[in-house]
DNA sequence: TTTATTGTCTATATAATTAGTAGATAATTA
DNA sequence: TAATTATCTACTAATTATATAGACAATAAA
């Protein structure tokens, strides 16, 4: 099982977070987001257009403009992100719940031990990606930015 | 999160199951477990020898040659047999136990809120896949097949 | 109303990975 | 010796990931 959030599901989610960290009415442009980063600007210029179509985010175009979250933090789930950008998160399609496919090789679906297992572990990923929200991810860097933090003067 | 249970890993845990379903000393053809499962032959040969290699099987050339498990089924975990075909099973290689890599766009892994989740998705999947063993597979496909088997006459 | 700025969209290019194939070689049995 | 079966190396094709280029559209400020 390949490394399979790609570059896209890591910048968007870096992306998105970097955007819930913002003032309330505040924008971000890509520009910025994208140096603050470390992301190739037109790649991002790609993944938060997704992410807006999606409607996560909000944007304005001009002087001025750029991106925002289109709704609180708190109610934008990291799964809902990923699917944006990756697709389905089951492990193999026969196993996806939204975008459920057999396989060619399929004897029976039913009796498919494969699919049994990856089912499960759809429904694991699931159960912290569906529950973890981009709210969730902001308190963590924080709170771990301070137990990092070097109070030592 | 793309399907990332590939072909060959889908595979691998097919023939392996076929290989614990065997009678105890019994041995079975590539060319057999290929043919009844829908795999390509050549495909599988490569597999299997992975598998063969990572100790899980044993083979025998020649005629009346083949492969068998090389333990028994209940201590190969379908974890050992993903990671053999496909890898480390960490979404993203920041999370990974096994094969840790940091990202060359990574400000501070420490509060990396990517890893961060990405790490609990990749315990979640351990959670699954190394608790799962190949003779739990095997359970599985004969209890699923006798819940849809017609006993009508 | 012009100019600079910023997002939007389409098309294309490169690299990596997946999925498979071809064909020779080695071991074993009959 | 001949048939059989696994092993190994090398190669090809298809798909996906990772971008980049450049035109276009909207907005704000001068």
């Amino acid at each position: 099982m390949n490394p399979v959030l790609t570059n896209k599901g890591k910048y968007g989610l870096k992306a998105i977070v970097h955007l819930a960290r913002l003032e309330a009415g505040e924008t971000a442009q890509v520009a910025d987001v994208a140096q603050r980063n470390n992301i190739p600007k037109k790649f991002l210029d790609a993944i938060l257009l997704d992410l807006r179509n999606a409607g996560m985010l909000r944007s304005k175009k001009g002087p001025g403009g750029g991106y925002a979250l289109a709704k609180p933090a708190r109610s934008i789930k990291v799964g809902a992100v990923i699917r944006a950008l990756e697709g389905p998160i089951a492990p193999i399609a026969c196993a996806s719940r939204s975008a459920f496919r057999a396989c060619e090789d399929c004897g029976d679906i039913d009796t498919c031990p494969v699919r049994s297992v990856m089912s499960d572990v759809r429904d694991a990923i699931a159960g912290i990606v569906d529950t973890t929200t981009v709210a969730d991810l902001v308190q963590r860097s924080i709170a771990q930015a301070s137990l990092h933090a070097d109070y030592a003067i």
